[in-house]
DNA sequence: GACAAATGATACCATTGTGGTATCATTAGA
DNA sequence: TCTAATGATACCACAATGGTATCATTTGTC
């Protein structure tokens, strides 16, 4: 079990790269070039942060990719959300259904602890803060 | 993202009926009319946890499984390493070879920390707490 | 205006993991 | 000997993961 897929993991590995070149339109060929990641998943996963208002595209020649706002307002846990769908690493569902007795469920207790953990971490953890820049 | 698969999910609940009754020989027959999981799947599950040395089993009529040990010997980590594999939430690999820079890497650090915690606290869970037992 | 360099949209595909089912062999109590 | 139990093993369907391929559209440059 992984906490990050590759997905999330080359879009952070993208967003790393574009946010420490902030000034300037990076294209596709450069992160390609760079990070070493196949082209055409590059730029699907580029397409979905585009669409999903994370960056902001520049078409035609010249054109590329730049954050659409500041590195210390993009957190992991958005990526995540995109990527791999809502947090949740405790759900149990018993045939389709939400398990009954997750109430009184002693194993339940015990990984909801963990889950309100790990989802505290993760959304403290910004692409700022990936990149060595303070959070502020 | 789950932390537990359904492999695991119905070991624990097979086993946690098999614990609160351990003083007599518990059949498949008896554990799919209590738990409702399907009895192949069911089967296939027990004979693994037998294999592992977790379950005893007895063949023949009259037969079933009981608890090779004390519950309180029974570590959730030892099924989900059963079950699910090595317990490793971030392992970076980056085409097949692990990520050359996860010394460097920002994003493991954070990660490292939050499994690290994950781990610990799954470490500490045993079947024996898992039913309302102290774990001594 | 034509061309080329860039992204947008979309459809497809292979592999793996998950969650099972089916079948036959073996053991042992009644 | 019959039957109720587990042991072993092979198979299967679906979804998620990790991609590829192709064509359309936009825009800077000559």
């Amino acid at each position: 079990m992984k906490l990050i897929t590759r997905d999330t993991d080359y879009a952070i590995r993208a967003l790393r790269y574009i946010a420490a070149h902030k000034d300037s339109i990076v294209s596709v060929a450069e992160l390609v070039d760079r990070l070493k990641i196949p082209r055409p998943f590059l730029r699907k996963l580029l397409q979905i942060l585009n669409k999903e208002g994370l960056l902001e595209s520049i078409k035609g020649q010249g054109g590329g990719f730049r954050l659409c706002c500041s590195a210390r307002k993009i957190y992991l846990v958005d990526l995540m959300k995109i990527f791999q769908g809502d947090l949740t690493l405790n759900e149990c569902r018993f045939k389709k259904l939400l398990c009954p007795n997750t109430k009184t469920c002693l194993l339940r207790k015990r990984l909801n602890r963990i889950e309100k953990y790990v989802i505290k971490e993760l959304k403290s953890i910004t692409l700022a803060s990936l990149i060595g820049e303070a959070d502020e």
